[in-house]
DNA sequence: CAACCGGTGTCATAAAAGTTACACACTTTA
DNA sequence: TAAAGTGTGTAACTTTTATGACACCGGTTG
């Protein structure tokens, strides 16, 4: 299990733990789509660009999909089951959560009043179907030029970190941690899935000079742990005998 | 030092943008096109709509103009005399002064391979000839919906600082502040949700050479949220422990 | 000119938050 | 099953932050 580097225009090089999930800063965009043959074709072209993608089928499932997790960018088709994508931009627009997400619409409706109305409704963006890829990729890559300078944030599956609102998410959760859990998660979050040993890690998150029992990382972790998984989510942090800890994807 | 009372009863007819500002004047708009009927046609609706709008009918005047007055919105032709709209966006783009200025693209090319170009250049939109003017509208809108924060009146939740008038109110509710934690206030609102450390508030709020104890921070902003949250109200100053403070929602 | 007054910075102390050590239970390994 | 390695609860302890009191300073007022 070599550690896997990945690079993408722009980004750092990103290790890829060995369940191929990349640890990038790459945004997250979430596609709306009810038609599997579209919504695959946009899913897999933007992946292929770098870009952490996300799917959902109708109205709810996107309002629901995005009050977990905000996503940087959402590209919402106008028809769809349940709710419509004009109510679900409408519905994003009113709270202060997600206002200010960037939304593109998509629609098959080339009247100047529709195009009018999405705008007018909140939509950054409006693009009519039938739209070719390069045409999405460079919208895309507009409106993410425009995002406000995204702070420092790390990410792990649905655990982010920002360095400069000092903040910790999982899934849309906030995590109240001490500083020194707050340490330790940064350093675990900036070598994911490598395993650390406790000398390693009291080095790294706890002052140089200070000398603390290694013990106290076990009590640390578990601390860590409790707090992370507040809400019967799976265990981030594998314990590996005799060697140490490791932020890490739940095996099964 | 007086208090500090004033009303924003007049600044409230003004359009918010996303990120809370206030526009306490029109926005202003470069129109650049050498085709005159279409440009004529251009600035007279907009500025019907209220804009300030000024023409510029080839590349280098547009050039010029900028470079003396930055707007906060460019409608640039592709086809120019002297120097193409294109090329125009790209010098746009390259200096740090007029580098994100908002950029509309208008062009006869319908090309997918065109639209993407004036994007992948640096364009923010890129709308085809012939347009509609409630599409022309509605983008242009969209686009200063997302204008960063430059106004002089800054808001934060019901939180309006007028830098202007120098006054600060919550709720309606007139602040008594000192000068220095206006400052303060100041600094935190013009980047909500960061964290500053003490020495970093200091260094913002304080004058440069004044060596003042980094305690004393945490007296003013006592101070500024005891005038603050003076009516029950939730406290908008978010203590990171070890590290310092932020102007933050409340999150539970 | 002297008293007053709001604005500041500093200190001492209280209160809160976070850290460490330790005892012991539990789990895995050989 | 013994030995080693981990997890957990608690209580003492340390660090950091909140707060109230007070002295100083410059400007204004009577």
């Amino acid at each position: 299990m070599t550690p896997v580097v990945f690079s993408v225009a722009s980004c750092l090089s990103f290790p890829a733990n060995r369940y191929g999930v990349f640890m990038t800063h790459n945004a997250s965009i979430l596609v709306v789509e009810d038609d599997p043959a579209l919504s695959r074709l946009i899913c897999y072209n933007l992946e292929k660009q770098g870009y952490d993608v996300r799917l959902a089928g109708d109205g709810h499932t996107a309002l629901d999909q995005i009050s977990r997790r905000i996503p940087d960018l959402v590209l919402l088709d106008w028809m769809l089951p349940s709710i419509s994508g004009l109510e679900v931009c409408r519905q994003l627009r009113e709270q202060p959560k997600t206002k200010s997400i960037p939304i593109i619409m998509l629609s098959a409706r080339g009247q100047e009043t529709d195009s009018v109305r999405g705008l007018e409704i909140g939509a950054d963006d409006y693009l009519i179907k039938p739209f070719g890829m390069e045409t999405l990729f460079a919208r895309v890559k507009a409106m993410l030029r425009r995002l406000p300078p995204s702070g420092n944030v790390l990410k792990f599956d649905a655990l982010v970190l920002d360095r400069v609102a000092h903040k910790v998410e999982r899934n849309g959760r906030l995590l109240p941690l001490g500083p020194t859990e707050y340490r330790l998660l940064e350093f675990l979050m900036t070598h994911p899935g490598q395993v650390f040993s406790r000398e390693e890690l009291l080095e790294q998150a706890w002052e140089r000079s200070s000398c603390v029992e290694l013990r106290t990382v076990d009590v640390h972790i578990r601390r860590l742990r409790q707090t992370l998984n507040a809400g019967e989510e799976k265990d981030l942090i594998r314990t590996v005998r005799a060697r140490g800890y490791a932020l890490d994807m739940p095996q099964d």
